[in-house]
RNA sequence: GGCCCCGUCGUCUAGCGGUUAGGACACGGCCCUUUCAAGGCCGCGGCACGGGUUCGAUUCCCGUCGGGGUCACCA
C-alpha cells in the first residue's frame, strides 16, 4: 500500500513551495491507489497551533489537496499531532538508549562548542569526543552529582558508508564519519524533529518519504534510527527545492522586498494589490504575498491554476502538455518526471495558467466567483441577468474573480462616475463635443437598445457626416465610461441602458463645460 | 570550509549516442481592430568550460567553473 505524508509545522501560513511538496506526495499517493496523510509537525510548543495551523488547512482544501488521514479528517492513526505522541518518542528514545544506539550526554554547550572550535582551528573534521557521554548509571549519578544536565544522543558509527537508494536522485552515499552524534532528545525533555519524524512514519505505515531536497543531508541519520529501531525503510525521493524568481536560492517568504524588484513578481503583487485595496483587506507582509498561499485566494485565482502552475516546477509529463487539471495529474503524475535541478518559481507562468483556466469556465461559474469580490467591495449588488450579461461583455477581460471590481463602472449611481482627467482633456474637444451631442440626440430617439441596433444606428451617422469611427467613439466613450478604455462600445451602451447613457453623456458635458451650464 | 545535490533559450522544460536541439511562459514585430483584452502569424533566444570514450556527443566518464543545500538542544 502507498503511503505518503506531508508534515508542514504549524507556522501560520501555506508557504507555495510546501504546496508543491503537497502536491506531489498527494499526486503520488492518489495515482498509486494510496493515502495521503496529513502530519502537524508541532514539536515546537511556543506557538498557538489552532491558530498557525488554520491557514495551512484551508489552503490545502482550497486546493484540493485533501488528505485521508489527519487533523480534522482523523484516521486509525491519530493523533497526527507531533506534540500529541511524545510518548511514543520517549518509548523510541529509551529503545535506542537500550540499543546501545544511543547515550545521554552531559556536555554543556559551551563544552560542545569548544571542541567544534578547536577542530575549525586545526581544519579537522568535527567529532565529538564523547568525554561526557555516560556509559553506565554510575557516570550517570557522577556526572548528576556534578550538577550537570543530559541531552540524548545518537551513537553514529565512525566508519562505513551508506547509500540511500533515491527515486529522484539516484543513489547517493554518505560517510558515516562525517556525521555527527546529533541530538534527539533536549535537556527540557523534548524531542528533536528527525527523532520524532523516523518514529511517525514507521507508525503512520509511510511507503514512499517525498520530500525537499534541503533533506537529503538529514537522511543518514534517519536512516541510522530506522535501522538502529528495527524499522522498515521508506523509499526516498528528494524533491528539487522551489526557487526564487529568477535564481536558483531557496523562495522565502521573508524576502518579498527582492522579489518586488523582479517584474513579473511584481507585476502579481500589483494586481493583487489594486483588487485588495478595494475590498479593503489589511495588508501585511504575512498575509499578503505571492510566495503564500492565501494571495491566490483572496485576489480570486482558481484553485486549479495554482495546482497546474504549481505541479509543473519540477515536473513534465511530456515535450507538449501543460494544461492539466487536477485528474489528470494524477493520471499521469510520475516519480520518474520529476526533475533534479532547483526550479524556479515563475509569476508570469502562474498568471498565463490563470488565464487559461479562467476563460474555461462558463459565465454562471464566473458569476459565482465574481459576486464575492462586489460583497466584500462594499458595492451595490446589480441583479444576477445584468451582473451575467456584464461578465459575459467583459468576456477575457476578466482575469482573476477580483477583476470585477474593475467593472462596477457599469452599477454605480451615474453621479458618482469618476472621470479621468487625462482622457476627459484628450477626448473632449471643440471638434468631438458637438458630434457627441449631436449623437446623443440620435440616441435619444433610438428604441432598438441592442448592441447590434446601436452598431447600425453608429454606422449610419459616421456614413452621412462622411467621418470615421474614432472621431466620436473615444469620446462617446469617456462620456459614459469615465475612461478611454473598456468593452466594446455598444456592448457598454446596450449594458448601461437608454437612460444611463443619457444621464452620463449630459454629465460629462457638464463637467467639461460648466460656466456655459451655470450661465 | 567539510559533506551532498544540481547545471538545455531570461524562466519552466522535452531530449535518455546520430534531431535543422522541440514546446510553453515572457519579450519584440506584424495582422485584426472603436479603446483595452483576446486571437492569428513571424521573430529573438539555449546544450557552462576543458579533456577523454566513440565513426559520431546536449546525451556516457573525469576534471574545472558556477549555482544550491546541509553541517543546531529549528523543522
Amino acid at each position: 500500500m502507498i503511503r505518503t505524508r506531508f508534515a508542514p509545522s504549524p507556522t501560520g501560513y501555506l508557504h507555495i513551495g510546501g504546496v508543491r511538496t503537497a502536491l506531489f506526495n498527494y499526486l503520488f499517493a492518489k495515482k498509486h491507489g494510496g493515502q495521503f496523510i496529513l502530519r502537524i509537525d508541532d514539536t515546537d510548543r511556543q506557538r498557538n497551533v489552532a491558530e498557525a495551523l488554520q491557514p495551512i488547512l484551508d489552503g490545502l482544501r482550497w486546493l484540493g489537496i485533501n488528505w485521508d488521514e489527519g487533523p480534522e479528517t482523523g484516521g486509525q492513526y491519530a493523533p497526527y499531532y507531533q506534540s500529541q505522541r511524545t510518548g511514543k518518542y520517549q518509548a523510541a528514545v529509551d529503545e535506542l538508549l537500550r540499543r546501545g544506539a544511543a547515550y545521554r550526554d552531559f556536555a554543556a554547550p559551551e563544552e560542545i562548542q569548544a571542541e567544534r572550535d578547536t577542530a575549525l582551528n586545526e581544519k579537522k573534521t568535527y567529532t565529538y569526543s564523547r568525554t561526557w557521554a555516560a556509559q553506565n548509571d554510575d557516570d550517570v549519578k557522577k556526572f548528576e552529582a556534578e550538577g550537570r544536565q543530559s541531552v540524548v544522543r545518537l551513537k553514529m558509527p565512525r566508519s562505513g558508508s551508506l547509500i540511500i537508494h533515491d527515486l529522484i536522485r539516484g543513489d547517493v552515499e554518505f560517510q558515516w564519519a562525517d556525521e555527527q552524534d546529533h541530538v534527539i532528545q533536549r535537556a527540557d525533555g523534548s524531542f528533536i524533529y528527525h527523532l520524532a519524524n523516523v518514529v511517525d512514519d514507521e507508525d503512520f505505515r509511510i511507503s514512499h518519504v517525498i520530500r525537499a531536497e534541503e533533506h537529503l543531508s538529514n537522511t543518514p541519520r534517519q536512516i541510522f534510527m530506522i535501522q538502529a529501531l528495527g524499522y522498515r525503510l521508506p523509499e526516498y525521493a528528494h524533491l528539487p527545492f522551489v526557487a526564487e524568481p529568477g535564481s536558483k536560492t531557496k523562495l522565502s517568504k521573508r524576502k518579498l522586498d527582492k522579489y518586488l524588484k523582479n517584474k513579473d513578481f511584481s507585476k502579481l503583487m500589483t494586481h493583487g494589490k489594486s483588487i485588495a485595496g478595494r475590498i479593503g483587506l489589511e495588508i501585511t507582509d504575512d498575509n499578503f504575498n505571492p510566495v503564500i498561499t492565501d494571495f491566490y485566494e483572496q485576489v480570486g485565482y482558481l484553485p486549479e491554476a495554482v495546482v497546474n502552475a504549481m505541479a509543473l516546477v519540477g515536473w513534465a509529463l511530456d515535450d507538449k502538455t501543460e494544461f492539466f487539471f487536477m485528474p489528470d495529474l494524477i493520471e499521469h503524475f510520475s516519480l520518474a518526471g520529476v526533475t533534479k535541478g532547483a526550479a524556479s518559481f515563475d509569476p508570469a507562468k502562474l498568471f498565463a495558467f490563470q488565464e487559461k483556466h479562467f476563460v474555461t469556465k462558463t459565465a454562471e461559474e464566473k458569476y459565482e466567483l465574481c459576486k464575492p469580490f462586489l460583497e466584500k467591495g462594499n458595492l451595490t449588488i446589480p441583479s444576477k441577468p445584468f451582473l451575467l450579461k456584464l461578465i459575459e461583455a467583459a468576456g477575457d477581460r476578466i482575469k482573476v474573480a477580483g477583476d470585477i471590481l474593475d467593472f462596477a463602472d457599469f452599477f454605480m449611481p451615474d453621479e458618482a462616475l469618476p472621470y479621468n482627467e487625462a482622457d476627459v482633456a484628450k477626448r473632449f474637444t471643440p471638434e468631438s463635443l458637438p458630434l457627441l451631442q449631436e449623437f446623443a440626440a440620435r440616441l435619444e430617439r433610438q428604441d432598438d437598445w441592442s448592441s447590434a441596433a446601436l452598431e447600425a444606428l453608429m454606422q449610419q451617422f459616421l456614413d452621412e457626416k462622411q467621418i470615421k469611427a474614432n472621431q466620436v467613439i473615444h469620446t462617446l466613450r469617456v462620456a459614459v465610461t469615465g475612461k478611454s478604455t473598456g468593452l466594446g462600445m455598444f456592448e457598454t451602451l446596450a449594458l448601461l441602458g437608454k437612460e444611463r447613457v443619457r444621464r452620463r453623456i449630459e454629465r460629462a458635458v457638464a463637467l467639461k463645460t460648466p460656466q456655459e451650464q451655470t450661465s
